[in-house]
DNA sequence: CTTTAGCTTCTTGTATACAAAGCTGCATAC
DNA sequence: GTATGCAGCTTTGTATACAAGAAGCTAAAG
């Protein structure tokens, strides 16, 4: 996902960053119920630290969207609102497009036939994978298209994006039905960029987004229920 | 810019949201140097306040990519890389393009009026006011119509980028040159945008945020000569 | 029975202290 | 003359302590 530097030498990985990739995958899984106050003498003594380096993290995560501060109130799960899936779900759909438009027109041959290694691997087993792993799958297909953009910050806002839409991700890769649609019009965005043909790309990528958008309804009720039970 | 919350009820202003508005500023306006290391103990003591809230708001910072952060290493001053600048330019003409095209489906007459007004007060007085004047009216304008959008994600993804490449924005501002045009491609993009004509509000938002793109070259240099005299 | 005042307790905001890692510079060895 | 290693200083990472604000609870009054 988002994890950038590779330990640049040893392997220390300090205990902030270890607390900040668990958090974080908490934050993205709604493994707190929306709203809900976290208490930071708890979660810190839950990660075995001081309330100090908890609270850089959650600052942190608060600045990335995934959660919500209120001063003298503390730190919180985020709502799960549906007007701001909408939102970030438009606004990706936005930076697909903007992927695809320029991975057509920079990424290498190799590149190419890298992403397209990468899909066909996945797609063999995509229906007997676990949900998770589909979701990551698929987050790493698009993250993939953005990083051929060969722009860093598309592709970090797109990461951004995806880090807080992970859960519905998550809930609509359960059904087999969305797994397979997936599967289909990955094929058919692969095909596109294999091609280089800018505009089929574009038109597959939007009608890829556009459809999950349709379908986020459905996802956002079923996320909400899994939640409350 | 981005500040949100009126100060609930009182005016306490913590001060670590205090210290966040100075420390955004400074770093948005480069007053430290390119790579430059910052102290923690001196910046600290330079506020009044200790180390802890100042971290948390350099952590911020660092999130919102106006800071550089290597652990063990502290906090820097973010570089002034030129292909960074260019990938920001890249995704603000995305955003910016999504913007005027959600604008002219979704504002409200009344809210197009209002930007009208907006603009046309400060484009009166727009060649006699300071850079920094400029440069945040411009932003003003953008920031509105991507509001206008009705959706806050896009909103708060430009303004994100808008404090990023704010030092520059400044830069561009001192030349009457590029004060004139902006003052003029602003004015086609309102008027295509009272017309309601998505495709030539869209030309235009295009046409000038590309021209600002090809200038950028000379701007970055001047930013760079500026930041080391 | 409801409401409110005041007290208690819990929680957050911030300062400070200390440990550990990094950097600098000098001295010694090759 | 260059390189290497050690000592001392600087700076960051984290724990802890304490102050101040919010929340909850009890008790008394209407």
């Amino acid at each position: 996902m988002t994890s950038s530097q590779p330990a640049n030498r040893k392997s220390p990985i300090s205990s902030v960053d270890r607390i900040y990739q668990q958090l974080k995958q908490m934050a993205m899984n709604y493994q707190f119920r929306p709203g809900e106050p976290l208490n930071e003498v708890e979660l810190a003594a839950s990660f075995g630290v001081s309330r100090t380096p908890l609270r850089e993290v959650l600052n942190r995560l608060v600045a990335e969207g995934l959660l919500d501060f209120v001063p003298r109130r503390g730190f919180s799960c985020r709502s799960l609102d549906a007007k701001m899936i909408f939102d970030l779900y438009e606004v990706r759909c936005g930076l697909e497009i903007m992927s695809v438009k320029l991975a057509t027109d920079r990424a290498s041959d190799l590149e190419l036939k890298h992403l397209h290694q990468f899909w066909q691997a996945s797609a063999q087993t995509f229906m007997q994978r676990s949900p998770i792993e589909c979701a990551c799958c698929d987050e790493q297909f698009h993250e993939q298209i953005a990083a051929l953009s060969q722009n860093i910050e598309l592709l970090r806002s797109l990461q951004a994006i995806n880090a807080r839409v992970h859960y519905l991700r998550l809930i609509s890769m359960e059904q087999a039905h969305y797994r397979r649609t997936t599967c289909d019009e990955h094929q058919l965005i692969l095909a596109a960029l294999l091609d280089r043909d800018q505009e089929l790309a574009v038109t597959c990528m939007s009608a890829h987004v556009s459809l999950r958008q349709e379908q986020l309804v459905e996802v956002i009720k079923e996320g909400i229920a899994r939640l409350y039970m």
